[in-house]
DNA sequence: CTCGATGCAAACGATTTGCAAAATT
DNA sequence: AATTTTGCAAATCGTTTGCATCGAG
């Protein structure tokens, strides 16, 4: 957490950008709040304990946290952009219950590697790739 | 061609709605641009050979035709929601170029096989994908 | 002191809705 | 004839922008 902060801290420096109370908050709460959020529904969560922090700063943040690749966009099929912090932790997937919409992050370096392999096998280089597994969990199944 | 338009036949009198003039239009313009457009994309396409097609209808079609499951959705990552019909091929994934967005369809068996299997493993079962991934084709490359 | 950042409200683009008139069954 | 669908315009939703003011460096 404290690292995401940091890293954010250089890139603001790096480009001659301000640190400013409210960016310092933002980062904080998205730290706090982990999660997949809409700009909206983060907004929506910071009003509560800022009310002073208005909508287009947050947006303009969650933008700059974009572009100093702290945060990775999902999208879950209803047209709207989510962000997720990047932490440490490796690259992960989506295992989404279209029941109860919970949703499991999953990783298995096998799929990666044929992933890579079937781009190149297309002529591409492979730079990214976003897989989301829809499915009903064993609970919604059960019940 | 014929087929999705019969199948959306059946779907509107199994509801007991009505096959309308512009229903007809719209299912068969869909079928004839192949590709992935978003409803307001389709809507310009519309425009220009039925002028008398309102932008209501052309977005209360394609909400239809998603529910008759004979379009399916894709996400680019932008935050808008695209259409593509859904011939009786196989389910695909896509392969898309980060610079010239130029996007190919590809099937990879062996990913669909391990996808169930991780699926399994955290008690889903799986009904459905999307796998979007992202690369430099080889044209861009060469630039 | 300078310039970037903020908050507000207005503007925006895409999508949805309400309604009276038109079309399908 | 009954009821769904249509086209239009207005409304709505999420997001962006313009601008005067504020605050970091």
């Amino acid at each position: 957490m404290e690292k995401t902060k940091q890293v954010f801290r250089s890139f603001i420096n790096d480009k001659n950008l301000r640190y400013t109370h409210q960016r310092d908050i933002l980062i904080e709460e998205l730290s706090l709040n982990e999660g997949h959020f809409t700009a909206d529904e983060f907004y929506e969560i910071i009003k509560i304990k800022y009310p002073e922090i208005g909508k287009a700063t947050v947006y303009r943040t969650l933008k700059l946290l974009e572009e100093a690749k702290l945060t990775s966009k999902i999208e879950f099929g209803d047209g709207h952009i989510r962000y997720e912090l990047c932490t440490d932790k490796e690259q992960h997937d989506h295992l989404i219950c279209e029941r109860c919409k919970k949703s499991v992050e999953v990783i298995d370096p096998k799929i990666e590697s044929l992933q890579k392999k079937l781009a190149r096998s297309y002529g591409f280089e492979l730079t990214g790739h976003r897989l989301y597994l829809f499915g009903i969990c064993e609970d919604c199944r059960k019940k």
